[in-house]
DNA sequence: TTGTAGGCGTTATCAC
DNA sequence: GTGATAACGCCTACAA
């Protein structure tokens, strides 16, 4: 780094409001007494030197930092994004700040590992983890020593606190809207847990619910969005198939583009459903039938979650369960026949 | 905050391996040498203690931090979201961290200023403002200080760095787009310079660009989105009028499910433009004309410039103007007579 | 009301 | 290769 100035501290505003850096300190603490005139002469030499406060060496003494750490996989997804704007919100009504990490946007679990620690390192009082990738285990390291809050994703770890949607009444859920439109044979693109472990239960509550409705189910292994186009031409293999469920917006706005492009006609010949219910892709325009996650919900009740173990002595792990609620779009229409 | 078990510190290491607290730290920070032997103990029994290196106590004495402060105004928006993703995988590139602060969503000024001084707080080494709202005479005052570059809005200030779209040149060739489409009585949604730094330049530069190309502008005083539906009965209420041009796609899209309610064809009766191209709204089932915002590398490059200015002695201000592209959509056409 | 002194966890500079 | 020791900027008794 260049040498810029050094930043002042308070010892430089002491001395030029010619009191102790002790006297400084009780200003911007706002602990112990300080005379008037004292007070404005150091505010006003504070001021003057573009003084503020250093949080790090705050937290060294205070040991409190003050912060709640959150990770998020991706801001970028509407989903993540939502999220974090309700958590940021929330925390700073509890008086916390928040600092934040992400993934360097590759998805790989060794980085999600290493933004995690960053956080500790950080010194973060609490610690929020919203992603749908990092197993409990790892979480579980630090959930020991730092109050820990898994948030937008069903774990049930008996160590870690979570705050969730619940996967399985919305799967269920939407799969009855399905089953209630008329379909008798539906496409499901499942993921695997290890790719996510949000949408894999999600998809198999909904492939199990249709089971249970006697719709019969076609599994169709899917990854990420960008793959979705690649499942058109297995999904039109199988005849009959009438619907398409998929596990998230984004994947089912990908695949009306692709049915679109196979000129398909959608919900005319293959009815399509997605999950989440949030951000832009919401918009009456396309109308997509769906499953609205509590985003804002999640994010509150995961922040109100760490403060209250920050707070409290002692309070046990527990897993709380919001209800999400069905969309009823027009990219899901009775089959045609 | 209940007590919990107090975190381990390198003594605590140093008194499990045997060594002094010295050896500890060379063996974390990779600086000076240490046997091999001992190096093994050490990390044993760092591991044993689940030891995290204290990046508070570190910052102190080493007077850095490697961490880059990024205020965005709103994470829940694509823009910001996507270029949040892009800086930190810009940052974590260079050895940097990112710590991200937000205005609580509630767009204050007030805020958005207490969100920057946080940052400041914490000790990031560089600051990086995304925001349309705060006034460079703000950002300023920290900039003197603290390696500061302003992102993704035209800022011109001589004493900031900047990294932008050109929102002349896009407003323009945008509005260019719509004059050679045919339209003669354009309504443009422009926003005063005080509610967003970003849009009202742009929203005038289309304006101008119209005009120039003999195009009658009826100008039309927008505000948040969630405005937008206001605003139909007003562009109605003009004879002539053919296209819309908005001042985002949030905007667009806004006022393109309005214009369904109201029973007005678009593009049939009115052409709409949006603004920015980035996100779920560029789903093609929408087909929205506008102009995409190089967002990633405006990220990058706000980053690549701060870190610029860590490293190096002294670099002069500078702005740098990215170019935007043309999206031909299917919600702008000529003219239906 | 104000000043003095000690220490938070770490790194860096010395001796050894 | 290893171990004392002095900062770093701040807060907090405690003394004046």
């Amino acid at each position: 780094m260049s040498d810029r100035a050094r930043n002042p501290t308070i010892i430089d505003v002491a001395r030029a409001a010619g009191v102790s850096k002790s006297v400084v300190s009780r200003v911007f603490t706002g602990q112990g007494s300080v005379g008037t005139r004292t007070r404005e002469r150091v505010l006003a030499a504070a001021a003057e030197l573009g003084y503020v406060v250093n949080a790090t060496a705050r937290a060294m003494v205070a040991r409190r930092t003050y912060t709640v750490g959150v990770f998020v996989r991706d801001a970028a997804t509407p989903f993540y994004g939502h999220v974090l704007t309700a958590m940021q919100e929330r925390a700073s009504h509890h008086g916390y700040r928040v600092v934040t990490a992400t993934g360097s946007g590759r998805f790989e679990l060794a980085e999600e590992r290493h933004a995690l620690e960053t956080l500790v390192q950080l010194q973060v009082e609490g610690l929020v983890v919203c992603s749908g990738l990092l197993p409990a285990s790892d979480v579980a390291t630090f959930a020991a020593r730092i109050p820990t809050v898994v948030a937008g994703r069903p774990e049930t770890h008996a160590d870690v606190t979570s705050v969730f949607c619940d996967e399985d009444a919305g799967g269920a859920g939407l799969a009855d809207h399905v089953a209630d439109l008329g379909h008798h044979r539906v496409a499901v693109i499942g993921l695997p847990p290890g790719r996510s472990l949000t949408m894999a239960p999600r998809t198999a509550a909904m492939a199990r619910r249709l089971r249970e409705r006697g719709v019969e189910v076609v599994e169709v292994a899917g990854g990420l969005v960008d793959e979705v186009p690649r499942l058109v031409p297995e999904i039109r293999a199988h005849p009959g198939v009438t619907a398409v469920m998929a596990p998230s917006d984004l994947h089912a706005v990908r695949l009306l583009e692709a049915l679109a492009v196979a000129g398909v006609a959608a919900p005319g010949e293959l009815s399509v459903t997605g999950y989440d219910g949030v951000g832009p892709l919401r918009t009456p325009l396309i109308g997509l039938t769906t499953w609205r996650q509590p985003v804002a919900e999640i994010g509150a009740h995961a922040v109100d979650a760490v403060v209250g173990l920050l707070d409290t002595d002692t309070v046990p792990p527990h897993h709380r369960s919001l209800a999400g609620e069905l969309v009823v779009g027009r990219t899901a229409a009775p089959p045609r026949r």
